[in-house]
DNA sequence: CTAGGATCCTGTCAGC
DNA sequence: TGCTGACAGGATCCTA
C-alpha cells in the first residue's frame, strides 16, 4: 500500500458531480458566516463578497463546481488534481480535538473501539461529514491541517477546501456572468449532450493531435481527465497514440459512448466518497479495482483479450493501454 | 489557427 | 541510513 494517498484518483467529472450531490444536504440554504483563507491564491475574490450570504444552489460544468449564493454571487471551485472538499459538523471536530477520537471513523469502521472511548460508527460518521475529492488521510483526521487552503464556516459546521499541490482554487463570480468566465465559456459540451458527429468534427479539426490529448482538452469535451480518457479509449478499442483525424466516425462514436458509460457508472457508484475509497486500515478502496479496465492495471491481463496491459507515456501523461485490442488503425 | 513542451506545487519513492 | 532526482498531473502560458 505504498504511497496510497498520493496515488489517489484525480477529481474528474464524476467526482465533482458526486460532490455536487453530496454537499447539498450540508450547505444548501445555510449561511456562510465566515471565510478563512490560509493560502491567498486559493481564493480569488474578496471574502466580504461571500460572508453573510446563503447558499442557494449547487451546479456543475465539467470539472467546475458552482456554488450559487443569495447575493448574486457564485463561487466557482476547481479541485484540479489534489483538491478536496470536506464538510464536517462541529461535533466531529470537537471529538477529535478533545481526544475522544484520534482518527475519525477508522476505529468505528474496524470495530475495535478502545475500552471506554467514544467512537463514531460508520453511519454516524456519514451523518456528520461529507468528504470527497483526491482521497487522503485528511478525510479521517483533524482539520484544518497544513493542506487546508480555505475554510467556509457555517452554523454548526465547516467546509474545508484542502489541496496538497495548491493548483486548485475558488473564485468569486457574479452569478449572471458565470457563462462569460473564460474556463466556462470555452468549455466543450458535457459528454451526454454531445453527439458522435460533433466529437468527430472536433477530431477532424485537431486531426494531427493525438486522440488522448484531444479527449483531455476541456474545450473539446468537458470533464474527461486521465482516468476516463484511458477508460474511454479502451472501451472503444482505440489506441491513445492514434492521430485524432485517423479515427472513423464510428470509432469516435464508440469513444463517446465509452466516456458516457464509464462516467455514468462512476457517478452511480458514488464517485470517490470516503466510503468507496478509504478502508479501515487506511488503504484506498476498491473503486479503481472494481471499475477500471486499464487505468493502473499495467502488468495485469486485459479483461477483453488477456494480453498484458502496459503503461506508456502519451501527451505527457501516464497512459494505460492494451497493446493487442486497442488498435492503431489503418495507416497509423 | 494548431501542436507540443514548460510550468506551477508537494509528497512519495527508487536508487545510490 | 540519508540524500537526490524523477514522477504524479489539470489547465494555462509560451513558442514554433
Amino acid at each position: 500500500m505504498a504511497g496510497w494517498y498520493n496515488r489517489g484518483i484525480m477529481p474528474e467529472l464524476p467526482e465533482v458531480e458526486t460532490i455536487r450531490r453530496g454537499l447539498g444536504k450540508f450547505i444548501l440554504n445555510k449561511k456562510i458566516e465566515r471565510v478563512g483563507v490560509d493560502f491567498a491564491r486559493a481564493f480569488i475574490g474578496k471574502v466580504e463578497e461571500v460572508e453573510g450570504a446563503k447558499v442557494v444552489g449547487l451546479r456543475r460544468r465539467g470539472k467546475a463546481l458552482l456554488v450559487d449564493l443569495d447575493n448574486e454571487k457564485t463561487v466557482m471551485i476547481h479541485l484540479r488534481m489534489t483538491g478536496q472538499l470536506i464538510y464536517r459538523e462541529d461535533v466531529l471536530s470537537e471529538d477529535l480535538l478533545s481526544g475522544r477520537m484520534d482518527t475519525l471513523g477508522v476505529v468505528g469502521i474496524a470495530g475495535k473501539a478502545p475500552e471506554g472511548e467514544r467512537t463514531a460508527t460508520y453511519n454516524e460518521l456519514m451523518e456528520h461529514q461529507f468528504a470527497a475529492g483526491h482521497p487522503s488521510k485528511n478525510f479521517m483526521e483533524n482539520l484544518p491541517n497544513t493542506q487546508t487552503r480555505v475554510i467556509f464556516e457555517f452554523a454548526g459546521g465547516r467546509l474545508f477546501f484542502n489541496d496538497q499541490r495548491k493548483f486548485g482554487f475558488m473564485k468569486v463570480l457574479e452569478t449572471e456572468a458565470v457563462e462569460q468566465e473564460k474556463f466556462i465559456a470555452e468549455l466543450g459540451k458535457e459528454p451526454w449532450e454531445m453527439t458522435g458527429a460533433e466529437l468527430y468534427e472536433k477530431c477532424q479539426r485537431h486531426k494531427s493531435a493525438l486522440i488522448k490529448a484531444v479527449l483531455l482538452d476541456q474545450k473539446v469535451i468537458a470533464g474527461l481527465g486521465n482516468i476516463y480518457a484511458d477508460e474511454s479509449l479502451f472501451y472503444a478499442g482505440v489506441h491513445p497514440m492514434r492521430r485524432a483525424g485517423s479515427l472513423s466516425e464510428e470509432e469516435v462514436q464508440k469513444v463517446l459512448e465509452g466516456a458516457c458509460k464509464v462516467m455514468t457508472a462512476s457517478i452511480e457508484s458514488g464517485g470517490s466518497t470516503m466510503a468507496t475509497y478509504v478502508r479501515p486500515d487506511g488503504t484506498t478502496g476498491d473503486y479503481l479495482e472494481k471499475f477500471a479496465q486499464v487505468f493502473r492495471k499495467e502488468g495485469t491481463p486485459c479483461p477483453r483479450c488477456g494480453e498484458t496491459i502496459v503503461k506508456i507515456r502519451v501527451a505527457g501523461r501516464g497512459t494505460h493501454v492494451c497493446p493487442a485490442c486497442q488498435t492503431h488503425g489503418e495507416g497509423v
